[in-house]
DNA sequence: ATTGACGTTTACGTAAACGTCAATATACTC
DNA sequence: GAGTATATTGACGTTTACGTAAACGTCAAT
């Protein structure tokens, strides 16, 4: 485990492109450190590419990723006011976790529907049709 | 409950533009009948446009939506190989389902401790914040 | 000294998913 | 039959999230 990351390894370990990489940084998402003009990613970077990417995975766009990465940080150090606020933006983002959350669970049983659905059709067909597809 | 919908009810009733209806008919998502010009929703065309927005909301591009939507239709009709193709695709998606929950888990697990780091600090900071914040 | 791997910025291109007119048609209402 | 509401089809504009290419710097190895 090392300590530093340049971009390429970041990109290659992700699967994404260092293009990418450096938009997510345009967009205020990363704040490497240099070494010259080279980015050079800490652990935390890493760790916050990973979890932007976790949020990409959900289809959240980049500008409320960026807003779920600052509640990480705005939960450290801050005034009251602050972190009162942080605390009832998280609130709204568990909402919005929730609903995605029944979503997905109404969608798995509908995949369970239509599985059924092929298969006891498919059972229908078997006799002849199994052979059909078989033979070819 | 009606049994025809027209394009505007439908905007109303889920939030969404006529525009954007139209262009999901556009990109083969729906496919209302005809009264003339009009265009009339059955209360399949509707059910097809909630499932459509439920993909929306779990991020899915229109194209994986289309993917699936169709994947119910398939599921009722078809050939052998059809059905057989279908429910492979049925798998698929339920990985990518699952992916995405064990991201919603996370997510949820990260926020409860955002919040709970929030708390603590204003817990620390309470006697004169506290304060400063009611006088406000 | 040059090649190759890796990095940089700048800038234009592009696909997806609509928004926003404009011009036109149809239907109801007074 | 004039007005109002609702519909239609273009057509162009916009935002997001990068892709792609150009032109150049840096450094280690041959």
């Amino acid at each position: 485990m090392q300590d530093t990351y340049t971009i390429s390894e970041l990109g290659r370990e992700f699967g994404i492109t260092t293009r990418a990489i450096r938009f997510y940084e345009d967009k205020q998402l990363l704040s490497p450190t240099r070494n010259g003009q080279r980015r050079v990613y800490s652990r935390a970077d890493r760790t916050r590419l990973k979890l932007l990417l976790r949020g990409k995975r959900l289809g959240w766009p980049l500008e409320e990723i960026r807003a779920v990465l600052n509640m990480y940080d705005a939960s450290e150090d801050g005034e009251f006011q602050q972190l009162e606020y942080t605390c009832q933006k998280v609130s709204q983002r568990r909402e919005h976790l929730e609903q995605q959350r029944k979503d997905i669970d109404a969608a798995l049983e509908d995949l369970d529907h239509i599985q059924a659905r092929c298969e006891s059709h498919m059972a229908g067909l078997q006799p002849d049709q199994k052979l059909k597809s078989a033979a070819s």
